[in-house]
DNA sequence: TAGTGGTCTAGACCACTGT
DNA sequence: CAGTGGTCTAGACCACTAT
């Protein structure tokens, strides 16, 4: 059975990309399996009425995606299974929505500080200027999970209390306007300090997985630095990512 | 002063390639800095004698890279900093290596071994096969930093002990012409135990980064399942992401 | 040899941004 | 308003793969 494809001109969506939805969405719930063809560019575009070009457009984005794989004298084939979610700048808060885990948030610290000399560098901010710092501890199950510490450059966000304990701060940083762009991250472990321990509930000197990340918008702006510690027996870090062509 | 920017018709290389390594050799030794505009795409290829889709193309992929950022109505700019290197699916040998370390490798076993279930599963090969076990010992400055333990399918690869030492498992696998694809990675922590310590040269209930890997080529076989684990200490996962547009 | 994707052209119109 | 990128067309020739 042959792929029912269609695509609205009126539609404002670009041509390409309802294309490429329609076949994601096919590779998706099974109408295209894992290693067949898709038939040829030509073809396709001459049965939807499209350039090739515009074609060739949908099905890149794809390709980049990592669902389908283009074989010069062959075709294009869906990928064999495994590509779910290739890595994104996720936070914390939508990991744990999107595995239905209910997440709570309590803020510990929300204050204007001055900028500690790392901070500042890696904001960078003015070292005897102010920066806001945030402390919440994220809860799963009613069980402390994370301790998550971040710095954001002044005037950049509406901080406030209620929504950081409603919603996640990436979430809170797409709704004022700002356009994520990339993240420098850095994990690692370590034991618990004291400190840290009684805030987690763990013993001191249990290990700890540890995340630090600077976060900078599409201006080249740093948005955000966070210093994260996650209780290892509660949460890992899950994810796929593409090998660069 | 005007980039000076040109392609060679003669050469095999494709065109929108040599604009855009010529584009990107540009912003690497600062002859385009951040924020600046690179001149809108008619007349760029206009002065290059090439078509607008053809420099786009160029311009894409750097965007793709995260080095250029595209603004409807203003115009193509150099991001600021910070970007370098985009996660790629690099081994641990690599990583080493770029960093001047000398890696130094001791395979501990090279073995055939009937595949547990877990691992059987993982690669996608019969519960009561054979699959090849690989243990090493990664060092840097004489003193262990990681342990590495991996499985990969029969037949797929010539396993040479002395080869392993000498270089990386992704190496070999890219030498023996599989195409690498994706992986999915999991990135956790735990206490060492006894016999983890002992191998790493660390106290019984250090904490250990621990990383579990299944990689894939690019017809969906799964190629190499690894389980390592790492000396906090000397060894933490560092990488740049770039999100999703 | 036939069929596939890879590259390239020379235009066109639209949507958005800034002044 | 002028200028930018975003989308799209209807072709063309080439390189590679399989048979």
């Amino acid at each position: 059975m042959t792929l029912d494809l269609r695509v609205d001109r009126s539609s404002p969506v670009p041509l390409y990309f309802q294309l490429s939805q329609q076949l994601e969405a096919a590779i998706e719930h099974g109408a295209l399996t894992p290693g067949s063809l898709l038939g040829n560019e030509i073809e396709l575009a001459a049965r939807l009425g499209l350039s090739r070009p515009t074609v060739r457009q949908a099905i890149q984005s794809l390709v980049d995606k990592g669902l389908l794989v283009r074989r010069r004298g062959v075709g294009t084939q869906v990928v064999h299974s495994q590509v779910k979610r290739p890595l994104e700048l996720s936070s914390l808060f939508d990991d744990l929505e999107a595995a239905g885990q209910r997440p709570a948030t309590k803020v510990l610290v929300n204050t204007l500080v001055p900028a500690p000399a790392e901070i500042a560098a890696a904001l960078g901010v003015p070292e005897d200027g102010d920066v806001h710092r945030v402390e919440r501890l994220r809860l799963a199950h009613g069980e402390p999970m994370a301790y998550l510490c971040n710095y954001l450059p002044p005037g950049l966000l509406d901080l406030d209390t209620g929504q950081l304990e409603a919603t996640g701060l990436y979430r809170m940083m797409r709704s004022a306007g700002i356009t994520l762009h990339s993240a420098r991250q850095s994990i690692g472990a370590r034991a618990a300090t004291a400190v840290e321990a009684e805030r987690l509930a763990e013993q001191a000197g249990a290990p700890l997985l540890t995340m630090q990340r600077t976060t900078f918008d599409d201006t080249g702006r740093a948005v955000e630095f966070g210093d994260h510690t996650y209780r290892p027996t509660r949460y890992s870090f899950e994810f796929q990512l593409l090998v660069r062509p």
